[in-house]
DNA sequence: GTGAAAGCGCTAACAA
DNA sequence: TTGTTAGCGCTTTCAC
């Protein structure tokens, strides 16, 4: 056991405890001597202090909780390593959960942080999350909300506007001739779909189109949910002219689908997706996709909970951050067709120079 | 401040903390009444047990730290979900650390990880890992080390032989009639570099081709080494049959910069990749891949780190656990070629059989 | 510049 | 069945 404790280190260079801390510490009033003394007492112990005994001392433990629904999406992906840069900048370490869109996983995970007392907690809520939060988390405790608002619950939220990127991507399908436009795939408890489907349907509205509901098909945010929809599709006899999948997981699906029953993109229907699978570059199709800034997301939400923590008072009103989406331009809704591509190389759904996320308070 | 503790709830159900305690883990002696007393009184007060304190007392801390090089490869992605779920299958969080192949970033990460003393540490290692891991751990702590070995350091390892499955490939790219074959993009000090390569030798050889060293070139397994191995090769003046990019990231900076330069894929230059970058099922071209099971190597580590906790008998010597990799063909090399492909379909390196992973003790 | 005492919250070991 | 004592390793007073 290297079970060496400060009290071993204070012994060998026959201090007290509290001088071995205050080296440890750098703190500065220590005489030149003793410091040394102590020092290479740590080393020759192999003295390394112990953080439970520290965050019990200090009520803190320097763990930034990031509770997620999906940890092989692609999204995630770029937020995990966002908030990991953001947490190490900070002096903090990332303790990771993978709720897999499972309430009673993430009830579990969210009393293992409460329990960790870990100094904030990053969630993508699942709908059930409300009751979860407030049993087992101390109440003062930070907590940004990811990607998902929670009704009745007032927290800090970070999350992209894909409402707005999700009706310049229908815009822009419309503009290419499609008509017959599904949309696919989102879990219909979670504001992030309807949301979808509202800026798909104000696309459609603001062009005089109908949008027949058996167009609009739900799933769960995952793989099996394009596959399903793809065959939903079929039944009703005429294949849309293009597919919006609600996520890159989807996305696949609907692409492996399609091909397995014999039909190519773009050529034969489209698809686009919100939320990227790859930098598809060299690939064909490019997908199209509504992009969110998952990096940016993923540090801004840890920025967050620092701020929370190092704020002089803790505004007890909520923040809310709301990145754009960005609609990159790919080859997989016949973007090719000379009549076209005109005019469409920049198809963002925000100016460049302002990237920036609105920051709304109250 | 949510400061209960388990005094309060003990003064609060006028009973002594240790039987607090004894309600909070279930332990049978304690009589029907009191226990509902306590846990009204856990209730009432919201009662959240503090880990720090039960990790002092333990000197356990129910954590593994995962510590890998780059969280954004596929790869990892899908050893961090593997090891998510083991972890949670055994009550253990999991706290990742992302090196970035930066051995200072690393030391750092070992030495949070001492001081948190985490129960268990997955490391895919720099080649400076070694004095990292001998300074900032404490000795008896269970080490497991991923996709690479270090050599001087004795600890349980989990890999993949992609060795074998490189010499796979080259086959399969020799019989598809490719004849210049260049490699591209790994890392030099570390060994799977090494291990492709001298896969990609072996196939070469034993066709009674010579392996030219300008078409093996090294980069830092991240996608702009893709990038300048392409622009290296076509400073040779002729491109290649065909490129295997070292891993996922690399294989979509060759792919880019070969389509930024107006080259097509596989019509002009085979592409394939060790380690996929997505299932890519839907797109053109699909990648031919050899595929390593990451998922299953994440889960294999933890339940390693798992295994030397619970051992009746800590058995010193170090545990390998060595996994097969697939050749999955995709179309990224000419594969459709009608010549070719009949009896192509399964370029599996092993039997589907017997896909555990090889256990070598000593 | 240094140290003694006390306590953070929890739980083994040992009574009762 | 329940409680007392003590201590895990560290650090915050306060004193010297």
């Amino acid at each position: 056991m290297a079970a060496v404790s400060i009290a071993d280190v204070a012994q060998r260079a026959r201090v007290s405890p509290i001088t071995v801390s205050r080296v440890v510490h750098q703190h500065p009033n220590v005489s030149r001597a003793t410091r040394e003394r102590v020092q290479r007492a740590i080393v020759d112990l192999n003295y390394i202090p112990n953080a439970a005994a520290r965050s019990l001392k200090h009520a803190r433990s320097d763990l930034i909780a990031l509770i997620i629904t999906d940890i092989f999406s692609p999204f995630y992906t770029a937020v995990a390593r966002g908030a990991e840069d953001a947490a190490r900048a900070a002096g903090l370490s990332l303790i990771l959960g993978n709720s897999d869109e499972d309430a009673v996983v993430e009830a579990n995970y969210l009393r293992v942080m409460g329990e960790r007392r870990v100094d904030g907690v990053i969630l993508s809520p699942t709908d059930q999350a409300a009751r979860a939060l407030e049993r087992n988390l101390p109440a003062a405790l930070p907590v940004v909300l990811f990607d998902r608002a929670l009704p009745g619950v007032e927290a800090d939220l970070v999350r992209c506007d894909t409402g707005a990127g999700t009706l310049a991507l229908c815009r822009h399908l419309l503009a290419l001739g499609h008509r017959r436009i599904a949309i696919v795939g989102g879990l219909p408890s979670i504001p992030t779909w309807a949301e979808r489907v509202a800026g798909y349907r104000a696309a459609l509205g603001e062009a005089g189109h109908k949008v027949g509901d058996d167009l609009v098909i739900p799933g769960d945010y995952k793989r099996d949910g394009g596959v399903a929809a793809v065959g939903a599709l079929l039944a009703q006899g005429v294949l849309p002219d293009a597919i919006i999948a609600a996520n890159a997981q989807v996305s696949l699906g609907v692409l492996d689908e399609l091909t397995r029953r014999g039909y190519r993109v773009p050529d034969d229907v489209g698809v686009a997706a919100i939320d990227d699978p790859l930098p598809s570059v060299g690939f064909w199709p490019r997908l199209t996709v509504v992009e969110q800034p998952g990096y940016e997301m993923g540090k801004a939400a840890v920025e967050l909970v620092v701020a929370r923590l190092h704020g002089t008072r803790r505004e007890p009103q909520p923040w809310t951050l709301v990145f754009d989406a960005h609609l990159r331009l790919g080859t997989s809704c016949g973007e090719e067709r000379p009549q076209d591509t005109e005019g469409q190389e920049t198809g963002d759904t925000s100016n460049d120079d302002e990237r920036d996320p609105v920051l709304s308070r109250g």
